[in-house]
DNA sequence: AATGAATGAGAGTTCATTCAT
DNA sequence: AATGAATGAACTCTCATTCAT
């Protein structure tokens, strides 16, 4: 007797359910589908619809989680920051200045490698939309920049690397690291899959003889 | 008595020159508008609109000069490769093998930081129109990426370089350059005016280094 | 008790329903708006712009309802052959053969000067965009010359007509009335009003007179 | 010592010559390009542009011969209402009026499918353009009209016909050349081939039909 | 007589965004 | 919380036409 009613509200219920997410579950659903298109599509490829089509909802429920397009992005950026400095704070345990340092170079390798949309967002793209931000946002990111230079200047003081500019030394070692990371993101299909991996190792062996290149000044004298 | 003809003759072949250079110099207006836009705005910003208002022509009259906008980029990343390959080629007289593999370097880092926008558009962006082109058109660019494969052999059969491997070491050349180029035109604004010159003197400093890293290692046996 | 229930799914199924007869109808008013302008201008002098101005929507608007342009055509034709199928259909009641036949070059005439616009769309236009398409929508524009060849035959095979070749005498009385329906329709200006009913009826009698041939052969004979 | 000048002059003089045509030619030249696009496109695909280059010169030329495009067809209309009133004049020596109206119909039809694109031009199209002139330029298509009317009355008063209404009659003879002649111009596609002759003369023997009908009546009283 | 150069007007279409429900 | 419906603004591109030369 009570059973169409039942089946009804039941079915609803269901579909209720699937649906119910907390604000934050749903941001995360939101922004995920983001992600997945930038890097497929790149920043003015990934439109609202295609994100409501991916997620399963419609455009106009985007805007109640994210004020518009912008904000999702810039969030994606800040969430990028976050994670990337995270990582590189887990070298920080690492006593040895000079496998510290190495270490640092993997570390941010293989997170550009492993998060290849966020790198490029971060790092590689240049939408106007990311740059015309309040500067704090940048924070977390000039905080890893900081974290190297201290590693690069651990290294100095211990009588490694043959300039004593930490500076420059440090933008060397980062553009190093930058460029490989970039190219293989951006023109990794110039590259034969299996050259890959060696060409990693083999890139970050040279990193290593960078900083150990005291040696060689001193008996040089 | 000849005048007559000859005036003629004189002035069509005026005119005719005259059309060849202005078809020329508007097509240079054309690419230099939208290059000008680019790097300002990227790919997807710059309209034909935008174009066109710029030189101060109507959009209609920039279909006279090319097919569509992706005949605009196009021709512009062509044209980048060429400059860039023949920039290259300048450093193939000098003999001395890591004179001249620092050299290249010198030239890369040069060339992008003087031509911003070919750079951008030929080794940081990834739109999707320049990938699927002519495999011709990517041919200058790798003869590039051929001429530094042969430099750097050179210093390895010379007997620099620790390793042997000529990709890789090419590879990490490469990434090194493209690294301190594009983080200097796309992230530049984390970095001082005033460091900049030192920064990039700096790194390629640290390039001869990693070349010369023969000597130490003889040594350290 | 149940109440709150009911109201709720009753409402729900109220809105549902409003929703699916507003789409119908916007669909609807679309349509007809095209419908209106193309007999006025034709094919290519109909624009989405146009389309919406007459209904009073913005441009954008016409895309919620249509993929695009050809497809309001596509389901404008496909709608006229299902009429027009329909409506001939309806004279397969009647028994006796000639009479049928008769009948059915009337509702011919009748369909395509009631449906002038369809009638256009259908016989007498020839935008490559209707041609192009799955063939099974012409299907029912062959189900109804199936038929006339069918009621062709009827007649043939009861000993009327003076031919007995049902393709031929098919084909020649599809022309009749396609020529008289098209006349008027295109060029109807050329004939004076009051004479277009007379000259509709005419014509008819002349299409009995036809299939009436076949006394006269045996006479002949 | 001439011969420079005199080679470039001949030269001058032979391009010179290729293009000297006097006007009509040029118009016809024109003219004939806009027909033969016509078919195969649709007045709304015939552009300015893909007839000058059809005939190689600048669409800008073609603007010294003709007004505008509309003038281009409405010329062309007019042309085709001489030529085809010319060709149903030939039938007029014919002394027997049964005969010569078949003939008339036979020339029809022939006309027709002889001179799609003008027949499509003048009597099936339906773009706008050629509604709103003169009424004095369809005055040749009247005469032809007029023609066929005297023809019928020949017939009529000759006592055949069962009708003796001239105007019905008339517009019904119309009709079935019209109808046979525009189905096989826009609806060929759906005749096979070798059906087509046979379809005209069967549809001109059924047309004799109509008009032999008188003798059945005399005979059905 | 012929045309290169230019453009206003307008086409189809897509998008981020808003708002009433 | 969710969305269907709607749109202004912008996009790329094409066309008939004009005009100085």
């Amino acid at each position: 007797m009570f059973s169409k009613f039942t089946t009804l509200i039941i079915k609803n219920m269901g579909i209720q359910e699937r649906k119910v997410r907390n604000r934050k579950e749903m941001e995360k659903h939101v922004l995920d589908a983001a992600m997945k298109l930038y890097l497929k599509e790149g920043y003015k490829n990934v439109t609202i619809r295609k994100i409501a089509k991916t997620i399963e909802y419609s455009p106009a429920t985007i805007y109640l989680y994210f004020k518009d397009k912008e904000e999702i992005f810039f969030t994606l950026q800040k969430l990028g920051f976050k994670k990337f400095y995270t990582e590189q704070l887990s070298v920080q345990t690492i006593k040895d200045p000079v496998k510290r340092l190495i270490a640092h170079g993997e570390v941010y390798v293989k997170f550009a490698l492993e998060n290849k949309e966020y790198y490029d967002l971060m790092f590689i793209t240049s939408e106007p939309v990311f740059m015309f931000k309040d500067r704090k946002d940048w924070d977390t990111g000039v905080n890893s920049y900081d974290l190297l230079k201290q590693n690069v200047k651990s290294c100095i003081d211990a009588g490694f690397f043959k300039s004593k500019d930490v500076e420059t030394t440090a933008f060397a070692l980062w553009s190093f690291v930058h460029g490989v990371s970039s190219l293989l993101i951006k023109r990794g299909f110039m590259i034969p899959d299996e050259f890959k991996k060696h060409i990693v190792k083999g890139s970050l062996e040279i990193l290593g003889q960078i900083i150990n290149s005291k040696q060689q000044i001193t008996i040089n004298k």
